[in-house]
DNA sequence: AGTACGTCCTGATCGC
DNA sequence: TGCGATCAGGACGTAC
């Protein structure tokens, strides 16, 4: 579900929603494995009292500094987060849960129990291992195209590496193949860099507009609205045998192990 | 290092 | 309509 264009949504929405400046009064884990960080009683007692002193993010990673240490989060592939006002009834699916000081709850919403939590003395704990973030300035098309130009495998798994570059899902990563035209089993190596530039083109037009698109339309009660792949902003239908926008040959899915890649054999190359 | 696969979970959708 | 199979936007661990 959430890709950089969600998390950073998420982001908006927890700065919006006025978490910043707050004490963390109470906190309780349904689902003790979403814990990542050392011990689990230690995560729960540690945040009890902290106050948040920001929300970043990177990739697909939020860390939100405390007056001491770093809370992480990782929405998995059915997070989500909800700022809950004393009078909003609890929501189904709740696997965490911080009170803050002024009665209000920050809940993390996952049916599937994938996402991640972490209390870190360090944000490299959380963050460590990820590459640079797909929108970092300092990810120019010439450093993009020289980093992806050395990798052997198929472009699609590249792209998905977020020790490579950070934020990049499986829908975007998609749409942007599709966008720049790109065959998502070439071997990254093999791409001329004039259409790594595409490609790089296309990864920004796909996140940007997915942004503008999740800001544009929230839920009603503020939250970032949890667009799905078949939304019609998307301009790659995700299903086998549709045919291509484009050049209406039918669409293909490919499997890279256990994710699905759908691309249009007729002007993907 | 790269690749391939299984694993963690639950819900929605598909095909018969 | 019912029911089992399959699929789902993530990431990590293990084995080759």
């Amino acid at each position: 579900m959430p890709e950089l264009p969600e998390v950073e949504n998420i982001r908006r929405y927890l700065l919006r929603s006025r978490i910043v400046g707050r004490r963390i009064v109470k906190a309780s884990v349904e689902w003790p494995r979403m814990v990542k960080s050392a011990d689990f009683e230690g995560f729960v007692t540690g945040v009890i009292g902290r106050r948040i002193a920001g929300v970043d993010r990177h990739g697909k990673y939020l860390s939100l500094p405390l007056d001491t240490g770093w809370l992480g989060l990782h929405m998995g592939m059915t997070g989500s987060v909800r700022v809950a006002a004393p009078v909003d009834p609890p929501e189904r699916f709740i696997r965490a849960e911080f009170r803050l000081d002024d009665d209000r709850r920050i809940e993390l919403i996952d049916p599937r129990k994938w996402a991640s939590l972490w209390l870190a003395g360090d944000p490299s704990e959380i963050t460590g291992g990820l590459g640079p973030d797909a929108t970092d300035p300092a990810v120019t098309r010439a450093v993009f195209t020289r980093t992806v130009k050395r990798r052997t495998a198929p472009i699609k798994q590249v792209l998905l590496d977020q020790a490579t570059i950070a934020g990049i899902g499986n829908i975007y990563a998609d749409e942007a193949l599709f966008i720049a035209r790109i065959d998502p089993r070439r071997r990254a190596a093999t791409i001329s860099e004039a259409r790594l530039g595409d490609l790089y083109e296309a990864i920004h037009t796909s996140l940007n507009h997915a942004l503008r698109h999740i800001e544009e339309h929230p839920m009603s009660d503020g939250r970032p609205y949890v667009v799905d792949a078949y939304d019609d902003r998307m301009r790659l239908p995700r299903r086998e045998g549709s045919p291509c926008p484009r050049c209406s040959k039918q669409l293909r899915r490919h499997a890279f192990g256990n994710r699905s890649s759908y691309y249009c054999p007729g002007c993907q190359r």
